[in-house]
DNA sequence: GACAGATCGTTCGGTACCTATCAATATTTC
DNA sequence: GAAATATTGATAGGTACCGAACGATCTGTC
């Protein structure tokens, strides 16, 4: 039902709605490439940090993956049950978490095909660069208006 | 951090973290909306099919919504459970499920704030129609060969 | 130095999604 | 008509996300 069936509800047919079907198409794509390695995408983007950038705090993931505190919390747990990642504090505070890829981590790194290549590759080969600019800033625009309206429209 | 903070990561920004980031900020304002009714958004999609379609087969909403049908079955026994919905084995063929909204779900809906309307106008509000069509184009046709790409890579 | 407030990570409860598998029911094939 | 196959919905296990609340730890001010 590739084309057809997906007439039926354009109607209410919302900004989420075509963000959505697009984010869970490409999760899809990257779940494929990792489950034989038993990762998450979430996962892979930690990953993805620790190898090429080094150790970083957690603190710092939170806002360079733009992911909750809570998440993160999880994600990391995963990671340092699986031994892939090495969690400690910070001698000058204590308060903070040091990230840091273990041995087997990064052996497990080296193997990784890039899924995001693979993504961009997929859904805009032949696409013409002009207009995906387009989309692109237009995407960004409507994210930013409903950003500001989640942090806005609270405390004004 | 509106729009600096941003830049660290834009590295790796792949199709799956444009959408990613539109859908929750989508979401997050839909949540925000339906909150005070206790209601989660895919919740609020099936709402909106039986209060403005009618009775519904339980598989037809899986193809109409687009979701899983493990999914829908854990949305649809909330939603039971809530009173909000009715479940009835189809009597021609006692495998389907018929979907009816309930009386007090009725009353529900006619207290709901349509959310999808307030996205859209929050998201596009000033934005230039052609740009817009061009956005929603190039994110369809990603979309479509992403999933090509998901069926089609499996069995050729 | 003590106490109020901020920050960081965790945990809890809830939504949403997927795969894989199962049970029940229909349909097709022989 | 019985056996294989297909369809439908439910369940289990896992990932990912959020908001709210909590404990531990720093930081500012008095």
């Amino acid at each position: 039902m590739g084309a057809d069936g997906r007439r039926a509800n354009l109607k209410h047919d919302s900004v989420g709605a075509w963000a959505k079907r697009l984010y869970f198409a490409a999760r899809s794509v990257m779940d494929s490439v990792l489950r034989p390695y038993g990762l998450g995408s979430t996962q892979w983007y930690v990953l993805h940090q620790l190898a090429n950038e080094g150790p970083t705090m957690q603190r710092d993931l939170v806002r360079m993956l733009q992911i909750e505190r809570a998440t993160l919390s999880g994600i990391v747990a995963t990671l340092v049950r699986k031994g892939l990642v090495d969690q400690t504090p910070d001698p000058a505070d204590q308060r903070q978490r040091m990230l840091r890829i273990t041995r087997s981590g990064r052996k497990l790194w080296k193997e990784l095909p890039d899924p995001t290549g693979l993504i961009l590759a997929i859904a805009f080969d032949g696409a013409d660069p002009t207009e995906l600019a387009t989309a692109r800033r237009v995407l960004q625009a409507a994210t930013q208006r409903l950003n500001e309206h989640i942090s806005g429209g609270n405390q004004p």
